[in-house]
DNA sequence: CTCCAGGTCCATA
DNA sequence: TATGGACATGGA
């Protein structure tokens, strides 16, 4: 029986190896940074998530161990087929197979960007490897406050309800299209949705269902023709679609060029009292490309 | 009280 | 093509 089970121990974790520039506590800082976040938690310097493929629901833990990554699963076993799963997942929340010396160099030389690739070397842009995730976030964070924008997930994904137990505490997925879908716009309302957010949420859900919009697809495409195709959508403008293209695809080159938060930290990283103009940060960004997305991270980062 | 939040759409000229 | 208002709520 004691060998049974250090055996099943082995068999549910899995390890990956450092890349290099990678710091797995500066990733866990800026995971850790909302208090009201429910899709993951942390606890001692590990991370849990609950994954959900087409068929079962795993509960994994990350933590860093001898320079690697060990990841266990804690509520099953899965197969390889199920690990394969789970590992990309881990890598692309991580964005661990990208490659960083071209970035920390360009950025080595930039006015904006050098002090902060040495206070936060080895961070690595935190992604949302599922779309809807990706999407909908983006569409409750356009135009309020981050904090009330965490507020309002929350309700939505307790209101979707789907959560495994363990060891007393409630670990919960992302509400499917189909729930989105299901949910009243009245009920939405209530949890203080606005009208405009509801038709976009909405709308999504349905690209989404009818499979007229999906990552595979997007992933085929070009930058300029993903662009494209995400602001056909309606409820997704430039910001929207360069935001998701950063956090979902893994584009280094997308650039949320609109943002609010890019614009503060620039002001604040440049010392100055006025937020920069679109204008002045395509001439501050020029040299950036093709890292614009991690530019724009890293800028994210020091407004914690 | 006012202003602004990790924007986008729509009406108007 | 460009600009202004509406949207919802809450924090500073």
């Amino acid at each position: 029986m004691k060998n049974q089970l250090s055996w099943q121990g082995i068999r549910n974790q899995r390890r990956i190896d450092f890349p290099l520039h990678f710091r797995f506590d500066k990733c866990l800082h800026f995971l850790g940074r909302n208090l009201d976040e429910c899709l993951f938690s942390i606890k001692n310097e590990k991370v849990y998530k609950l994954l959900k493929d087409a068929n079962n629901l795993f509960l994994i833990e990350i933590k860093e161990v001898n320079e690697q990554l060990t990841v266990s699963c804690l509520n099953s076993q899965p197969n390889e087929d199920d690990w394969n799963f789970i590992l990309k997942y881990v890598e692309e929340w991580f964005d661990l197979n990208r490659p960083l010396d071209s970035f920390y160099h360009l950025a080595s030389k930039d006015q904006i960007l050098s002090p902060l690739i040495h206070h936060y070397h080895g961070l690595r842009l935190i992604r949302m490897p599922e779309l809807f995730e990706a999407i909908s976030w983006a569409i409750i964070g356009q135009q309020i406050n981050l904090s009330f924008a965490y507020r309002l997930k929350k309700r939505w994904v307790l209101e979707a309800n789907n959560h495994l137990a363990y060891e007393g505490q409630l670990f919960y997925t992302l509400p499917t299209p189909q729930q989105t879908l299901n949910i009243s716009d009245e009920r939405f309302r209530e949890l203080q949705f606005s009208r405009q957010k509801i038709k976009y949420l909405k709308i999504v859900a349905e690209h989404l269902q009818k499979g007229s919009l999906n990552k595979v697809k997007l992933l085929a495409l070009s930058p300029d023709e993903v662009i494209h195709e995400l602001t056909k959508i309606k409820g997704i403008g430039p910001w929207t679609a360069n935001y998701v293209m950063m956090k979902c695809l893994g584009i280094s080159s997308a650039f949320p060029i609109q943002d609010v938060g890019l614009h503060n930290a620039m002001k604040v990283q440049l010392g100055k009292k006025e937020k920069p103009t679109i204008a002045e940060i395509k001439e501050l960004a020029k040299n950036w490309h093709p890292w614009e997305a991690y530019a724009t991270f890293y800028l994210w980062r020091s407004l914690i």
